[in-house]
DNA sequence: CTGAAAGCGCTAACAT
DNA sequence: ATGTTAGCGCTTTCAG
């Protein structure tokens, strides 16, 4: 490995010269710049990153968390729209993105006691999670890109208005007519699954409707989950005439189940997902459904972790929700009979 | 921060010992490993993981490079697969992931030539792509998720057969009848959409029948260009019985069109992806097409790097060709007449 | 404008 | 079984 040292000795001066020409600290005389730069070429010099990090402190890394039990729906296209964000604007500033994929039993904030992050964002936190102790102790600038439960909780976190779309989604529904709706809400342990639930229960009574307990499901964010239990409210004798959904994977699955179930979308039952990912607007039929921004989301996420990083934790912290917007295509309309 | 020369002096031992009792390298009086284990704890030590890296000169960290103008595409289920393998694999081995979405000029082999990384995996390369100079060079031990165009050259790679599934879809299509059929193959600076043509002209030729080269497109891996496609397809006076897709994503696009211009799926056109995603037994109506083990190809890639970076480079690439698998659901049918 | 020396936290000989 | 010493490659005082 070429280090500074021969660098130098190559080009006749001394180490630290090297070192300002590679790092452009001070001035240097423009001809000793010329020798040097050329004796980095001619020897292909590359500075080693893990040297200067041990002497700085500072690793150049974000990690980025995904916690385990997340991992079977890593495969959701909201994950990577976030994480694309994410690395968009890490890249801008020249960091590297580590990404954790929980696996076993790791605290997270090891990866920042050990110096091999500089920050970390979380994406998804699962309620009552053990690997999260000592994150706050670590005192590792970190930012969530979902809300903590807490309240008055001083983490940075963005995260998307979940009780305000399920809101308009409710009330969308009920304007064409719709009384006996299910809500597929997902996973009972993600805070944004709990926001979804209370912002149907808002909606719903503020119409002056009862909440039917029996309708709101706790199921994963898959296809096969939605598909599997679209088949079986269909069953029931009251069957709903209306199904909202936690996310869009799932919503392509309940349609999917309605339909073997002989039920036509939206004339028959209506469908409503959430996240607006990609593929909706080309489901058959084309989905209804809450738009997020989630590559907005990461970016987010990244340019106030790196605020944290450089200007050190803000007094307040930093905690944001963006809005959505319900997007109506082909699976709503107005209740039967 | 808490060194180990803090533990050392809190527990009346050497540096030395303690290193002994953290990384279990050699023997130590059960009596002493007690104590300083003792004082590991009580001081929170954590050792410096970049510290460890400059010595060791290895970082236990893999680059995992996803290609700029594949970017776009990261969204794609496909890469959450693939990745998810690797991901899982070196986790078991302790091994970091550097994700690198590469966004600006920078050659992938200064990940590794700066000592930021032990090894690389490469998803997708696009042909002629620059940041690729060097990599070989650098004898960075590295995998490829796709197979390399140069015949004859000693890189590593796993990837999927391609060929031979395109040329089963077009068995299939054929013995139902089929006769023209269009193939909307993927960007064409992607190896593994030259791949797909490549088999899909065999299996036509072999079939006694004569490749319509104006029915095959190079168009973007999304529903949009699928959607966009199908409707411009069937515009044309004799449009296509059947369709084939790269992949899933555009499958659905095309199914979409297709409804849009009146035609019925699969009584009027048949419709064949690729990949099996998982929302592809979901579609309406379900999806058939290709199967490829992207899970599986990720965690020979990170398997296959992990014996490189181990055990050197072995004196014959590795080479690994995983076979596809025709799943037949709704889409395709009879050709209609 | 340039250089010498010290040290980041750790591991690896080589003693003892 | 334990300690001493010397670096890994870089940056940072502090001198010249």
């Amino acid at each position: 490995m070429v280090t500074l040292k021969d660098v130098a000795r190559a080009s006749g001066v001394s180490i630290k010269t090297v070192s300002r020409v590679v790092n452009g600290t001070a001035e240097v005389s423009a001809e000793t710049r010329q020798r040097v730069k050329g004796v980095i070429s001619d020897l292909g010099y590359q500075p080693n990153t893990m040297a200067r990090s041990l002497v700085n402190g500072r690793s150049n890394t974000v990690g980025v968390i995904i916690p385990h039990s997340v991992g079977y729906i890593f495969s959701h296209p909201f994950f990577n729209e976030v994480l694309r964000g994410i690395a968009e604007v890490l890249a801008n500033n020249n960091l590297n993105l580590l990404l954790h994929l929980a696996h076993q039993n790791t605290p997270y904030a090891q990866l920042y006691n050990q110096r091999r992050v500089d920050g970390l964002i979380f994406m998804s936190v699962l309620t009552g999670d053990p690997n999260l102790d000592g994150v706050l102790e670590s005192k590792s600038p970190c930012v969530f890109t979902c809300r903590i439960v807490e309240e008055n909780n001083p983490t940075n976190w963005v995260d998307a208005d979940f009780v305000g779309g399920l809101e308009q989604a409710v009330e969308h529904l009920i304007s064409l007519g719709h009384r006996r709706m299910a809500l597929l809400a997902g996973p009972r342990n993600l805070i944004s699954v709990l926001l979804r639930v209370k912002g149907y229960r808002q909606a719903v009574t503020r119409n002056g409707l009862t909440v039917d307990e029996d309708n709101i499901h706790y199921v994963d964010f898959s296809s096969e989950a939605g598909h599997d239990l679209a088949l079986q409210l269909m069953q029931k004798p009251n069957p709903p005439t209306a199904i909202l959904c936690g996310d869009d994977m799932m919503a392509i699955g309940v349609i999917q189940g309605l339909q073997e179930a002989g039920r036509r979308v939206p004339q028959d039952v209506s469908v409503i997902g959430f996240d607006d990912i990609s593929l909706a607007r080309f489901s058959t039929p084309p989905l209804t459904t809450i738009r997020q921004d989630t590559f907005r989301k990461g970016q987010i996420a990244a340019e106030t972790l790196i605020r944290l990083m450089t200007k050190g934790i803000e007094n307040s912290p930093f905690q944001q929700i963006l809005s959505t917007q319900l997007i109506i295509r082909s699976t709503t309309a107005l209740a039967p009979r």
